[in-house]
DNA sequence: TGGTCACAGTAACATTGGTTACAGAGCTCT
DNA sequence: AGAGCTCTGTAACCAATGTTACTGTGACCA
């Protein structure tokens, strides 16, 4: 685990702080589709990420989601943090969105580090601001752009989380990502074709340009 | 200032902490309308709200705008927060919805205490953690909910925020902080009138029955 | 080979929200 | 009182998105 720890993370812990987290975390691959947090569920254990991505989405009432943002190599989970912190339950879903591997610290930990070591404080205010970032940027996509506009940023974050010019989803993933309808991705998915920008097949959907 | 920092913060720190602030820090009072933070700018002292509220808005590259949040009394501002400790510039806007009195932090003690204080470092996380919080409800809300679902929403938060039951705005300046038009803005109040849920004069709505 | 199923394409329509235009009402200043 | 201003009410219309319903097609399986 040592080495992709440090691969991953070594430019931003020190290598005592680095050790500490080889002794006490615990790596976990998860496959795509697997649900990692469930809205309204306790959280023991703060997942780091080395590889793979992570979507997060947040649920209302009715079951209706969205998609906020997705994690990557390097990233931790905001909401993670505070729950662990805070003792709060968790508001948002996290499902994988690729093969990923984490590793996992438990909660008792992090207070001591943040006592104790710069590196840690530093990364975890820097994961705050970047989720807190990520949040205000879900809030521009929603708020400012129209349909056909949130659509193209999907694909261009999808290609680059999954780093590939294809898009294994079906419509109506795509509309439950974007909190919208079947029919309303399809028609936008069609005129993207007819512009030559993807190319579009069963369950696929192929990049041309952007 | 110490006095009024005990009345508003002496429940989160401990008299050691309350003392550094009250040696480094500045009070500041501002008046209704004052715009506090510009997007772009960079951060150079925290503040700390003892009385009135602060509203924060998002804005995008044609100067459109969208309320994120208010601050209140013992609420602090993320966004500076992270501003401060990572040297980024602000992505927001920051405008006193009523008069306020703030105490102004310098970005240097930030750091320090962090370290020095474990009551600070909850402070600093408990206030990322709600601002994450309000800035995934204003998700909730311009995803999920309809125009005069939001609406309603926002008269309510106002009365909050102003502790009373009248909102001293016009229409227009609610369609701006909604991201919509004044039309659409009077037609749906002119629907909660009817209803009887609110009572509208000229540059006031008064709220009778939410 | 035919049945079944999930997925995708498309038309017709409904609803919500945004736009334009204009009229009237209240405030302020002289 | 009258001019000029801002704010509000309302109608008519338009554009974007959501809904319903139906068709076709490829994949898979018995």
């Amino acid at each position: 685990m040592i080495q992709e720890l440090k691969n991953s993370y070594g430019h931003l812990f020190e290598n005592e702080l680095l050790e500490e987290i080889n002794n006490v975390a615990m790596f976990k691959e998860v496959s795509e589709g697997i649900e990692l947090i469930k809205p309204g569920s306790y959280i023991k254990s703060m997942p780091l990420i080395i590889s793979g991505a992570i979507k997060i989405l947040r649920e209302d009432h009715d079951g209706d989601e969205l998609l906020l943002y997705f994690l990557e190599r390097g990233d931790t989970c905001a909401m993670t943090l505070s729950c662990c912190i805070g003792h709060h339950k968790s508001e948002i879903k996290a499902i994988a969105e690729t093969d990923a591997k984490l590793i996992m610290i438990p909660v008792g930990k992090m207070e001591e580090w943040t006592a104790k070591y710069k590196s840690w404080r530093n990364f975890v205010f820097e994961s705050y601001h970047k989720r807190l970032m990520e949040a205000i940027e879900t809030i521009d996509s929603i708020a400012f752009l129209k349909m056909d506009e949130r659509l193209l940023k999907y694909l261009k974050d999808k290609t680059k989380v999954n780093n590939e010019n294809v898009v294994n989803n079906t419509h109506q993933e795509i509309a439950y990502d974007l909190h919208t309808s079947r029919v309303v991705i399809s028609r936008l998915l069609k005129k993207l074709e007819v512009e030559g920008k993807i190319k579009l097949n069963r369950n696929s959907i192929e990049i041309i340009n952007l």
